[in-house]
DNA sequence: CGACGATTTGAAATCAGTCAAGAGCAGTGG
DNA sequence: CCACTGCTCTTGACTGATTTCAAATCGTCG
C-alpha cells in the first residue's frame, strides 16, 4: 500500500475503509502509528474493568472478546472480535475501561498508544472520522444485542449469533458465510447469548438436527444460510457494512 | 453563558461539559448551531429504522426512549432519554437509522442538521471530541444493558435500571436519586428489562413490599438508597460520571 | 493409558410467561 | 354529576421455557 510504512496494521486500514474513504496519505499516516506487536495466549487478559490503560489494542490474528461480570459472579460477554478490529478504541476517551478485554483464542495484538491516536484524529479529520464510525458501527451491534438476549428465545439468539459471526468474518476476508471458524466452547457461547450451557448444547442440538447447520470441532458449516437467518430473526443492517462512501462526504467536505 | 447565542440548546452543552472541556468559544459554537424546536407528543416518532434523517435532534424537555421491534413482533427498549440528551447523534455518520426514536412523554425537541454537526465538529476539535465522547458513553450504557437483560434476574434487573434513572436523572438536575419523575407505563418498563409486563408488576410490587420503594402515579421514590442499588447490582462507574478533565487532556493537548 | 475439559443426555425444579379477570383511575360526554 | 370508555395496574391459576443437578460420553493431549 504505502511506500515506507509498516503493513502490520493494514487490517485496521482495510476495516476502516469499510464505512470511511480515506486516501493514500490517510492509510499512510494510519500504517505509521507508532506501535508494539505482542503474542497473547489464548484466555490472557487484554484490558480489564477499573484498569486506565495506555494503549489500545488492534487485533491481528485470532479471535477475542469482551465481558463484565455481574455482580452475581455470571458473565456476560459484550462483543466478540476478529482480526482488524479494535478492541478497545473507546478507551482512548473514556480512560476506565469499565468491562474486561479478553483473547478467546491465541493470537497476536499491536498495541497503540492512546496519544498516537489523539494526534491523528486531530491532525487528520477523515481519520478522526473512521475512529469514530468504528466506535458507532460497535455501539449498533451492542444494540442488537440487547434485542437479541431481551426479546429473542434461545433457539433465535443462537441462530443470530452464528450469522453475525458469519457475516462479519466474511467481511473481514476470514472465509466465506457458509463455512467458518467458531472457536468458542459452548460455555462461551452461552455466555454471549444470555443462557446456559447445558440449553446451548441442546439449541444446537436442536438447528443441527433440522439441517440448518454443521458443526466440527471448532467450525460451523451453514448448510442453509436462508433458512438459518430467518430462524436466527437476521437482518443485516445493524452491522452498517454499506454504509461507505455518501455516509461521510459531509464530513470530508468540511474538512475543506 | 455566550453573549448573543440562543440559549435553547444549552442542556446541550451542560451534558457535554460533564466529559469535555468547552471553553467559552466551544460552548458559543455550539449554542449558535442552526436548529428548529418542535414540540412532540407523548408517543411521536422521532427517527424509525430504516430513515436517513438528516438532522440530530437535541431532547429539550420530556422523556424519549430508543427502540428495536424483534421479528417476533416483541419491542425492545434500548435507551431511555431525558433532557439534554442527544437522541441520534450516532446517525450522523451511520446515516440509515437502524433503530426507532420515540417521545415517552411529550416534550420539545430542537433539531439540528447534521451538516452544521460536521462543520463544528471539522473545525473545533474538543467539539469533535465532546460528540464523540457522547457516544462512547451510550455505547457503555448499552454494554450495561446488555448485561442487565443477559444475566440478572428479575427483581435485580428492574432495581438496576430504577437506580440508572434515578442516578441520570439527579446529573441531569432533575431532581435527586431519592424522589424522581418515571414516566414509563409497566408495560414500557417490561419492555427495557426484556419481561413480561405482569412480572415486572409483581417484582414492583415485591421491591415496595420490601421497603425499598415507594411508588406514586408517575414518579418513584427511594426508601433506602444503599439497599436498591445492592438488590439491583448497581455500580454506576459505566455512566462514566467522572470521566471529565483528564480524560480528554490529550487529545487538546494535540489540538495545539 | 489416563486425565481433563468439553459435550451430550436425562430428570426434576423454578423462574418467568400466559391467560384471564377484576380493580383503579383519568378523561369524555351526556 | 355521573355513566361510560379505555388504559393501566393488580392478582390468581396454570403453563412452559430454561435452569439446575447429575451423570455419561467424547476427544484431545501428555
Amino acid at each position: 500500500m504505502s511506500r515506507d510504512a509498516d503493513p502490520i496494521l493494514q487490517p485496521m486500514v482495510n476495516k476502516l475503509r469499510l464505512w470511511q474513504d480515506l486516501d493514500g496519505d490517510d492509510a499512510s499516516a494510519l500504517l505509521a502509528l507508532p506501535h508494539v506487536v505482542r503474542t497473547l495466549k489464548a484466555g490472557q487478559l487484554v484490558a480489564w474493568d477499573g484498569d486506565k490503560p495506555q494503549h489500545c489494542c488492534l487485533l491481528l490474528s485470532g479471535f477475542a472478546f469482551r465481558h463484565k461480570i455481574a455482580g452475581s459472579g455470571a458473565r456476560q460477554i459484550l462483543s466478540l472480535h476478529l482480526r482488524g478490529d479494535v478492541l478497545d478504541l473507546h478507551n482512548a476517551l473514556l480512560r476506565i475501561a469499565d468491562h474486561n478485554v479478553q483473547m478467546l483464542t491465541a493470537g497476536e495484538v499491536a498495541m497503540i498508544p492512546f496519544e498516537a491516536i489523539h494526534e491523528l484524529a486531530a491532525a487528520r479529520l477523515r481519520v478522526a472520522a473512521a475512529f469514530w464510525y468504528e466506535t458507532l458501527v460497535d455501539g449498533s451491534i451492542f444494540r442488537e444485542w440487547i434485542v437479541n438476549v431481551g426479546r429473542r428465545d434461545a433457539r433465535t439468539r443462537i441462530a443470530h449469533l452464528l450469522c453475525e459471526l458469519a457475516l462479519r468474518q466474511e467481511v473481514a476476508g476470514l472465509g466465506d458465510r457458509l463455512s467458518y471458524e467458531m472457536p468458542m466452547t459452548q460455555e462461551q457461547l452461552s455466555d454471549a447469548v444470555g443462557l446456559t450451557p447445558v440449553h446451548v448444547n441442546r439449541m444446537l442440538m436442536n438447528l443441527g438436527n433440522d439441517g440448518l447447520i454443521h458443526r466440527s470441532l471448532r467450525s460451523i458449516t451453514v448448510m442453509d444460510w436462508d433458512a438459518l437467518a430467518k430462524v436466527g430473526d437476521f437482518e443485516p443492517r445493524y452491522l452498517h457494512l454499506d454504509g461507505r462512501g455518501a455516509a461521510t462526504a459531509d464530513l470530508a467536505r468540511a474538512a475543506e
